[in-house]
DNA sequence: GCCAACGTTGGC
DNA sequence: GCCAACGTTGGC
């Protein structure tokens, strides 16, 4: 049973765009440095789950694109790269600390879905997004809420 | 740039 | 294990 995700990234830094054009559409998404989000990661995701592309902290806020999750288990190596932002001295070589996925670019909506419309959807009230403290840089969608905000984004 | 809401850290 | 201090997130 397909699971549903999203993942906040700051388009200034790696954008839906960016996605699109690794090659094969690919990338290890490094940088989360959160145990929840990490859980999530590490314990839930399985290959073939679906997650939305949001883009935060930038000019239009809101959720970019789709993309697939194409592979889980991975360690996250930038937290053993001391030029890295995400370097973590505390993590051990033979034990690493973050983990992370790979995903696959699957679709770029030809418009933002806009958080500000987000929150105006009433049948949109369980998505982190909407909710008090919502702050993750990973979190779940429930299935009914995904089909919304697909539909919506597609027809935006 | 502001600030509310979190998460993490570290002293005790 | 508590909790104050501090850092980060992220919308506005």
């Amino acid at each position: 049973m397909t699971q549903y995700w999203l993942f906040k990234t700051e388009p200034d830094a790696f954008s839906i765009h960016d996605l699109a054009n690794q090659p094969n559409k690919r990338e290890g998404w490094d940088g989360i440095r959160n145990y929840q989000a990490r859980n999530f990661m590490r314990d839930t995701m399985k290959v073939g789950d679906l997650a939305f592309i949001y883009h935060s902290s930038c000019q239009h806020i809101g959720i970019a694109g789709l993309a697939r999750v194409s592979d889980t288990g991975l360690t996250d190596p930038s937290q053993f790269n001391p030029e890295s932002r995400y370097f973590d001295p505390k993590s051990a070589s033979d034990n690493p600390r973050w983990c992370m996925v790979e995903l696959e670019h699957v679709e770029t909506f030809e418009r933002i879905l806009p958080l500000a419309s987000i929150k105006q959807m009433p049948s949109i009230i369980d998505i982190g997004l909407v909710k008090k403290g919502g702050r993750l840089s990973v979190m779940p969608v429930n299935a009914l809420e995904f089909d919304i905000l697909l539909a919506a984004a597609r027809s935006a």
